[in-house]
DNA sequence: CGTTTTCTGGACTGGATGGTCCACTGTGGT
DNA sequence: ACCACAGTGGACCATCCAGTCCAGAAAACG
């Protein structure tokens, strides 16, 4: 399928539609008329562009949204050298997701394209490259003598991952920040040992 | 709505197999004809037991799911007040939702009755519940003198929450229990000191 | 230009599904 | 025996919605 200048553009445009649509709306009763009227599009080009319909434009939107993930976490995600490093990124996790309040872009095309083969590759990529920066800030601390040298490293960062996770879905069914914010004060006061 | 003895048996039968069919399968795709036919029931019962239909029977499955949770950890979750003991129930936890699977019968409710009230206050009740026993360990460990004064319970408490359903909801996602035993592991190593 | 390909609009379909309705049956109380 | 009401079965309805199809506009390209 080429696409054209403005082929590219339009077929942007329902991504970044659908996107918006799902971030506010509750996810399970988004309908591509939803996302047709919204773009400003029409059915047949919403099939143009993703010929295998629905799950083919959700992936996108997913794809989309976990590139954001990571991004709005730098540079402080990629930086964590120093104890001010960590607690700049704790609040940057902390309001970017209480900003987001309720909804969560992925959580809610989880569980809508549930278990298909590629949306496990999308948060499973998301999940490693996340642990693997938090992995490698914990290294670093403990090269430099700032964390023990008995922590496992890859452990932890797996715990922090758990606890960020799970923090966001509390924060989804209960409306408060503080099961995150408790999550990751937690670890790092572990990692202050 | 006066219910017989045959009429509660009948809505028990619904419940249960709601919520067994609800385990195995992907919830998004779950109808009441696949209830009623595994249940042996027919629309009219369904309605009959349910007024307001597919919602209230989900609800009541919730419920009826929430109410395992503890119960599966018990004895060790309301006697956490040795160092054996919490190993004892970071097994059980793991050992049930390593038994579980991908499907996690709450995380799926959830996703599909999303955000009613009814349905919040279902997961705040558990949680609540939930966090208060680990709470409640905590305490009694520092009571004992093995956990440091200078931890937080509360704040703690919340951590394993977010931790274990962190951990549950990347086993649905990645297949793997890694996550969920990282969490509770780097958690009770901190609670160690 | 002319033609080939991409892009766009929207009518239409097929099937699924939550929910309604009503007739019939069983049961418990008097 | 009767009657009121709980329990049961299943036909039927209304709606919603992903996906199809095709005709026509607009680019790209020679």
């Amino acid at each position: 399928m080429a696409l054209t200048a403005k082929g590219r553009a339009t077929r942007q445009r329902i991504v970044e539609g659908a996107a918006a649509h799902l971030r506010s709306d509750d996810p399970a009763g988004v309908t591509l008329d939803d996302i047709r009227a919204i773009t400003g599009t029409s059915k047949g080009q919403i099939f143009h562009y993703f010929p295998d319909g629905k799950e083919e434009l959700f992936l996108a939107v997913a794809r989309y949204e976990a590139d954001r993930v990571l991004d709005d976490q730098q540079p402080h995600l990629g930086a964590l050298t120093s104890w001010p490093a960590w607690e700049r990124w704790r609040d940057s996790v902390v309001a970017r997701y209480r900003a987001q309040g309720r909804s969560c872009p992925l959580g809610a095309l989880m569980s809508q394209v549930g278990s298909t083969p590629g949306a496990t590759e999308v948060v499973s990529t998301l999940v490693g490259q996340w642990e693997a920066h938090i992995r490698l800030g914990i290294a670093e601390m403990q090269a430099a003598g700032l964390v023990r040298a008995g922590v496992d490293a890859g452990r932890t960062a797996a715990a922090f991952i758990a606890g960020i996770q799970g923090g966001v879905q509390l924060l989804r069914t209960t409306g408060s920040v503080g099961h995150l914010e408790a999550a990751l004060d937690t670890l790092i006061d572990h990692l202050r040992g």
